[in-house]
DNA sequence: CCATCTCTCTACCATTTGGTAGAGAGATTT
DNA sequence: AAATCTCTCTACCAAATGGTAGAGAGATGG
């Protein structure tokens, strides 16, 4: 009965769905032992506590955002392209790990003490985004505006958009593959829409 | 030490808070007593299980919710005008009762069973939103896309923008009420921008 | 061959949790 | 005045939870 995959790795990813599916409150050692086929203190041996294990489960699902991040903004793209880039890539993560955004979203609750955690990891990758946006609004490929403010109507959009699955039911759009896609496209373009640079022939507004 | 709110209310306000801050699985029947100054059974005097009284609470919600949006909504605006009118509705709400819309985060959680019950209040009202993007669309009033999507991207970007204080507190956006106008204000230039009919023959752009 | 290290287990435990049973005190009705 | 109804309480309880203590088994190294 000996997995390939050593313990402590198959405890930090079923913990990851656990978590990032019901929560930290909702989620059990004992459920998530028996999940493992394993004794809760098997979990126990390699994190101290379950608060430890969610530390652990931040730190490595923070790293995997990261990675994907980075990457994908590598390739040299500019203005919407590298925009619409990530929101695919993100749309595809939504799809192969939604937990990962599920966590990200039990994260950052209001209540939440471990948001620290979290944005220790990703503060310099944000701050790259941001740099990026406006860079990119300098050079006139993006809508001039509050680069602060559109990372996070952007993050709240892609996400909200990518993981909100029960809401798109609850508006008639069904969990479907293809729904998926149509989903992807339809933000694209109202992306597009937003972050187009105001048509040079007309004078941009100022206020 | 008689309280002039009846005791049912006063306990349907604190589990509100409760549920829409911390969570249902966080949250304690015993935790909502004490902070209401009375015992556990109490509690269950008037909600038989602690589920019952997540489904009143999320009835509760839905009904102010409801109430809220076809209130705004009945003051016949048009177009973006509309639009922006119910966002800056959600801003007050995210500001003076910010735990009715972490309760409907709460509620669309991928694990929930408890969609079927706030979609049942809210399905109507959706539906009249779509109904109203369809029709500002053909009269020209807002580009053209799908309503369902479109009302997918604006809820997203609007609950999101709204409530995720923690990710704006990462994001370097501090809480304070200027902040909340300033996300406002540049939200709606957001939505402005995607919103915009494409072709501006006559684009109306009041203010 | 013995000692140590790694890993998983059994055996418990204190606390918390949602929930049951039913008593007691006012108020209201008959 | 008796009976009933409304509301809140005390007294419990079984189950689940996070966590401690330490044994056993296998591998590794001296």
């Amino acid at each position: 009965m000996n997995n390939s995959v050593p313990t402590r790795q198959r405890v930090l990813e079923a913990a990851l769905n656990a978590f990032g599916t019901d929560g930290y409150a909702a989620t059990s050692l004992d459920a998530l032992a028996e999940q493992l086929g394993v004794r809760k203190q098997t979990i126990l041996y390699y994190f101290p506590s379950k608060q430890a294990l969610f530390d652990s489960v931040i730190d490595s699902a923070a790293r995997d955002l990261v990675e994907l991040f980075e990457q994908e903004a590598s390739r040299g793209l500019t203005g919407i392209d590298q925009v619409e880039a990530i929101v695919r890539r993100i749309f595809r993560l939504a799809v192969s790990r939604p937990e990962l955004l599920g966590l990200v979203r039990e994260v950052t609750r209001p209540g939440s003490i471990t948001v620290g955690r979290l944005s220790d990891h990703v503060g310099p990758t944000v701050d790259r985004a941001r740099a990026f946006l406006e860079r990119e609004m300098t050079a006139g490929r993006l809508r001039r505006s509050d680069p602060s403010m559109l990372l996070l109507s952007l993050y709240s959009t892609v996400v909200g958009v990518a993981s909100e699955l029960e809401v798109q039911r609850a508006m008639g759009i069904g969990p479907s593959a293809r729904a998926t896609v149509g989903r992807r496209t339809e933000l694209t373009r109202f992306l597009r829409a937003a972050l187009a640079p105001t048509d040079p022939g007309r004078a941009p507004e100022s206020r």
